[in-house]
This record gives C-alpha cells, sequence and structure tokens, in this order.
DNA sequence: GTGTACGAAATAATATACGATCTCACCACG
DNA sequence: CGTGGTGAGATCGTATATTATTTCGTACAC
C-alpha cells in the first residue's frame, strides 16, 4: 500500500478502519485460514454498523486474502496447494519484474543497505528463527523494489505478500535446507545489480529465486506428509 | 473472470448488476473517462438503492476502472499518459507470461485457429475500421491465452483490457503505421510456438510484442501533438 | 432406522433515513 | 479589484430497519 500520500484523511473512514483491522487480523493470524467472518459479529466488535464491514470484506475479497459466496458470508482465505503455487508463480512474475526494473535506479549505498540486511539475514540462520527469517527477507526485497517505476506491478507484489504472511503460521514456513541456499542467491542477484547485468537476466535471476523457494515448499510438503 | 462455474446465481445480487451495468456502461464508453459517477442517480436509473451501487463503485475502483475521492464521488478512470505506459507495461509483463504458458498446452487446432484470426486481422487493414482491429486483435491473443493455467495472471490480463476498452474512443486508438507490423509479429509469436521455441523467448516476444504498440502509440501522440 | 419435510434461528442483502462533508456561488470587507 | 467568509444545495457516509436466503435441528412418515 505504502502510503499513498503525504495527507490520509485525517479521520480515516469507518470501512477503512474495519478493512484494516481485519486485514491485521488476518495478517497476524488472529484470523486463521478458514476463519468464518461474520458481519455483524466484527460490526459489534468495532462498534460501527455492518455497512462499513461489508465494504471492507469485499475490498479483502477482491485482493484474495478472503473469500466470499453469496448469502452464505466471508471466510479468510484457505490458499490449498494449487492456489498456492498460482500464488507463488504471480509473484515470482511481478517480483522479477520489479527487481529488474528498479535496479537501474538503486544507488551504492542501496546496495549496501541490501547487504547489510542479507548479512542479518545469513546470522539470523544460526538462531533457527522463522518469523525473525521471513521478515528479514521482506526487507532485502523491500530495498530492492524501492525504485520500481510502476506502481501497479509494486502493489501486486503487496497483496502476493499479504497472501503469504496470512499464512505464515499455519501452511507457509520456512524451509530449514533452503534458507542458506536463499541468503546466496540474494548475494549473487546483488552482484548482478553491481555489474550492470542485463535486465533480463536479473529479471530471471530475481523469479527463479522465487521459484526455487516455492520448489522447496513443495518438496518439503511432500517429504513430511510421506513420512508422518 | 471466466464465468467461474456452471451455474451462475440464477438472479444476480442487485450489486452485481449494478456492476455489470457500470463497468458495460464504460467500455462501451456510454461513460467516458472523467465521467461522474453518482451514487444517486445510478441508483435511479436502475431501480435500486445506494448500497449495491456504492459497493459495485468500490469494486470497479479496486479494478482500477474507477476513481474514489472520500466525500466528493467516483468518476470513470482518466489514464493520463503515465497512467498509460504503467498499464501497458503491467500487460506486457503477464501478458507474455500467459502465452508462454499456455503455449505447451496448446493444439495444432488451437494454432490454426488463431492464424485465421490474424489472417482477417490483415484483411481488416483494407478497410480502416479500428474498432474491428481491435475487437479481432482481443480474439487473437485470447486464444493464445486459452490454456494459461494461472487464473491469477488471466485475471490481470482481463483487467488491463478492461483499461484498454474503456478508453478505446478517446485516447486509445489504432496506430496507423502501427497494425500492419503487429499482424506481422503474430504471425511470428505463432511460429515461435508450433517450433516449440524456448518459454524464455516466447515470453519476450509476447511481451516485445505489446510494448512496441506502446511505443508506436506514445510516438503517435507525440507527432499528432507538434504538429496540431 | 432412514430419509424427507417442515420450521425456527442465524445471517446476509437491501432499503430507507439521517447526519456529515464537500462544493460553489454570493456577498461583505479590505 | 481582490480576498475571505457564509450559507444553500448536492452528495457521500453510516446507522437502523426490513426482507430474503440459508442452515440446521426436529419431528414425522415410510
Amino acid at each position: 500500500m505504502a502510503g499513498s500520500a503525504v495527507a490520509a484523511t485525517l479521520t480515516p473512514s469507518k470501512s477503512q478502519r474495519a478493512y484494516d483491522f481485519i486485514k491485521s487480523r488476518i495478517e497476524d493470524s488472529s484470523y486463521t485460514p478458514g476463519y468464518r467472518l461474520v458481519l455483524g459479529a466484527i460490526a459489534a466488535e468495532l462498534g460501527v454498523s455492518v455497512v462499513p464491514v461489508r465494504e471492507a470484506i469485499r475490498r479483502l475479497e477482491a485482493e484474495g486474502l478472503v473469500q466470499f459466496e453469496r448469502n452464505v458470508g466471508a471466510q479468510v482465505a484457505m490458499l490449498d496447494p494449487t492456489e498456492y503455487q498460482v500464488t507463488m508463480q504471480t509473484l515470482s512474475l511481478v517480483e522479477g519484474w520489479a527487481t529488474a526494473a528498479s535496479a537501474p535506479h538503486m544507488t551504492s549505498d542501496d546496495v549496501a543497505r541490501a547487504r547489510a540486511i542479507n548479512d542479518a539475514l545469513a546470522e539470523s540462520l544460526h538462531h533457527f528463527d522463522p518469523v525473525a527469517f521471513t521478515a528479514l527477507n521482506l526487507d532485502f526485497h523491500s530495498v530492492l523494489f524501492e525504485h520500481c517505476p510502476n506502481p501497479h506491478i509494486l502493489d501486486l507484489v503487496d497483496r502476493g505478500w499479504a497472501r503469504l504472511r496470512a499464512l505464515r503460521e499455519s501452511t507457509f514456513s520456512f524451509v530449514p535446507g533452503r534458507a542458506r541456499d536463499s541468503v546466496a542467491e540474494h548475494e549473487a542477484i546483488l552482484g548482478l545489480i553491481e555489474s550492470n547485468a542485463e535486465p533480463f537476466e536479473l529479471e530471471l535471476a530475481a523469479r527463479n529465486h522465487r521459484l526455487a523457494t516455492l520448489d522447496a515448499f513443495l518438496a518439503h510438503q511432500h517429504r513430511t506428509r510421506e513420512t508422518p
């Protein structure tokens, strides 16, 4: 969302408040996938009427965080493996482009910041803290996107990340063997940026970086399912 | 959108009707960019209350067809040149991927259909009919996307096309010198598909095809602005 | 015992009503 | 002549009320 401008409305509308409320609940896993969102209940909790809550839920539906069924209700989206795969594909596509498009505008200082974060990421491996790892990983990529000139695509990246955050605790998690490779790939990407590599080369590197994470996750899931 | 399932609800909800109504008005240019969407007026015209209309407008806002301002109202989105460029970039990205991802699943019959449409496209050049050209062009690309396995990305393609259709009559138009090249590029893309080219090669070809259209449009606009 | 019909409770969908906010024309004043 | 205040009208934002739909439990028939 990247705080669209200087002056956010002084008093956010109630539908906006409802939107923020529900979204944060989803992202911090207070509402887990499958959780049923009942208009009246949420409205009562927020001290507003159902109309703004309804609007908030439909916005979240448009973003794919919530599933909605006519005359039945809404629930937090459940990403079955197929959904998950599709989301990651989309994210790899837009993330790859955003990285490549941002690279020409990066300063050496930006690269240094990214590298510092990646070092912290490598450090965090010793403590085995998936949550910290995920947060730092987002920070790293955020630096890479910072100068992306296409706000639509940045928006799509945000949405993809929001969906991942939504299932951080349940389905998605940091895959043990994968993290180290991930750090190495980050460094490789930084190298491509510093050497002014061909845009498409960088785009593919960034894309494959995410797809590799997807593959690792799927393989891990498959492995753990076979040996319960 | 791709009619999600067999049984669409028998009686579409009123908010859905409002959504379809407004969207079709935008796409057929009854509502031109900048047109002010007044809740009460549209509600009266449809014989419903303002609540479903409001919901429809906010859905359209999420899709980028409508611009909304708090306590002021909504209007049909106006794509300034920057917006236009950004939309086309995004479209080129997702379209390129969708084409490459769909190609492996295309039958020779699909390719033949696409080629037939492209022939009709070439034929239409003699009549200088931009509207027919645009429609056939969409048909052509639709065949290329048909087997894309990622519904999210297909959705993004749809949204991009919707924005283009919205300004067909006003800003966007078929650029005289460009159409012939476009037909040739279509044929080249079909050639790549038939020869089972590398996915990346096909993706880039499809992407550049659209970016070339963008460039031609911008150049044309620049040219006509200099000699008024 | 199983399946079906019925009805009540829960919930969503929409209508209506009212209050809040913005826009803009008009006028007072410098 | 320009600048800022002020009020009316238009329009949005939300609360409340009403209607429609679904769900689920229960009783009845077979």
